[in-house]
This record gives C-alpha cells, structure tokens and sequence, in this order.
DNA sequence: GTCGTGACGGTTGAA
DNA sequence: TTTTCAACCGTCACG
C-alpha cells in the first residue's frame, strides 16, 4: 500500500488502483458529457478508460452524484437493542420457539420490515450467545446501563450511503431530487484535493487536479442548459461540504499523504 | 469505432 | 491487535 506513484492504464492516465479517481476528474467527466462530448473523447481526453466512464455517467444518471460509493465496512446492523430485546421477550414467552417463528414474529409485530429483519442464524446467535445465557435482566435494561450505549444502529449506513444525494445536507436539491451537476462546480470549492505537491499518482491528468478547476481549459459551465438537471450554479458550498464528508475517501489524501 | 458489462486485483473499514 | 468479510474502486478485455 504505497499508492504513490500509482499505475499507469493504456491510455497513460496514472490511476491508483482500488481508489476513486479525484472528485475533480469524476466531475470532468460529468461536465464534458454534458457538453455533449462522447464518452469515448472524455475518455481519451481524460485519459481514464472507458469503462470507468461509463461507470460514472450511469452511477450519475442514476443517482445524480458524481461521487463514489462507501468503500469499506460492513453492513448495518440488524441486531439492535430492541430486536434482542423482543427476542428474549419471545423466547421468555415460549421456551421452544423456534428461530424461524422468532423472525416471522418480529416481521409481524413491525418490530422490523423486511429489510432489516435478522436472518434466522442471526437469531439463533442471539438466543445462543445474548439471550442463552441471560440470567433474568437485561443487558440492555436502562438500569443495567453500565457500559456504553449500543450505537444505534438504525443509520450505521446512512452516512456513508447518503451521498447518492450528497448535497441534501445543504438543501441543495433538485425537485426530482438529484442535485445539479453544476451545484458542484466553481473552482474554488473544489478543492477536496490537495494539490499535488510531489508525486501525485493523479499527476499524469495533463496537470494537476487542481488545473481542472484553475485551469484555462476547463471553465465552468456557468448555469446553461447543459444540465439535464437545471441550472443551480449557487452551490458552490454544496460540493466542498459534500467533499469534507467523504474526504477520506480521496485518494490523495488519504493515500499520498 | 463505440459502448455496456463482467472478471479481476486492489483498498477500505466495521465486526 | 489482528483477521475476516463484504462493500467499493478502476482497468481490462470481450462482444
């Protein structure tokens, strides 16, 4: 893991493999699709393949964010509090229950919808590991409440998922609820990205990152019809707070540094 | 020549 | 502290 000098793909673009390209190359390519220029030409110009392309221009007309997905971590927890705690009620109620009939009834009782119902393993793990061997109170009583609080669990996820509309945050939204491509440019708020001072493996974009926005190339679409999603230019804030987010995800930041 | 897609090797972070 | 696992990434090759 030195992703300093990154790899070079068949287009000489430098890239660090298992990493986002920079927020600024991922809005680029948004731009210049929208100025009509054909995947297969940013692709070229950008010199990032196109299937990457393609990957981002679906991911934004699908979801109308230029920015990756949550890399990492594990899925949300379904086993809260308060499902164990309907688990114990439920074995306490019925010794022989079964798992099977333990998820039916949480699904029943609306103690969880079908996306976050336990699996029966998960149940059975409980009666096995948190409810087998349960005296008589709770670990989760409130009077019990020695250690720590449970995180709650209902939003592990959500911030790290919530940026499919990543400026909600900043009320910048489109009535179809995608946010403007343009709510992300002007050049001073993009700037997740360090420069690069030394070696950075985004160094081969014709320049640095930085020169998408300071550039003399690359002007920012100023509020034309070229957004598919209207024309909201007042949001220049919205792409840095989105970028402070997820800054962690920059590859240079997070790698180079 | 263009584009969509799946395999692949990689990174990341919660459990 | 280390390992595991499942999410994601971009590239590449194929059709």
């Amino acid at each position: 893991m030195e992703p300093a000098f990154g790899e070079v793909n068949q287009l000489g673009g430098v890239f660090v493999n298992g990493r986002p390209l920079p927020n600024a190359i991922r809005l680029r390519i948004v731009e210049l699709a929208q100025l009509g220029i054909r995947p297969c030409d940013i692709s070229r110009q950008l010199r990032v393949s196109h299937g990457c392309v393609s990957k981002i221009l679906a991911r934004y007309n699908e979801t109308g964010s230029i920015l990756p997905g949550a890399i990492g971590g594990s899925k949300p927890r379904v086993t809260t509090p308060t499902v164990v705690k309907h688990i114990r009620t439920y074995k306490q109620r019925d010794p022989g229950i079964f798992a099977w009939e333990i998820r039916d009834r949480l699904l029943a009782d609306g103690v969880c919808d079908k996306f976050n119902l336990p699996s029966v393993s998960s149940i059975s793990r409980i009666l096995r590991n948190k409810i087998g061997n349960l005296s008589q109170q709770s670990q989760y009583e409130p009077s019990k409440q020695t250690s720590h609080p449970q995180p709650q669990p209902t939003l592990p996820y959500n911030h790290l998922y919530s940026y499919p509309t990543p400026i909600g945050a900043t009320g910048t939204k489109m009535p179809n609820g995608l946010p403007t491509v343009n709510s992300y440019v002007t050049a001073p708020s993009i700037h997740p990205y360090h420069p690069p001072t030394q070696v950075s493996p985004y160094m081969g974009y014709s320049g640095t990152t930085s020169a998408f926005v300071t550039g003399p190339t690359w002007q920012p679409p100023s509020g034309s019809a070229l957004s598919p999603h209207s024309c909201d230019i007042t949001a220049p804030l919205a792409f840095k707070s989105m970028a402070v987010t997820r800054d962690s995800m920059h590859p240079v930041t997070a790698s180079a540094l």
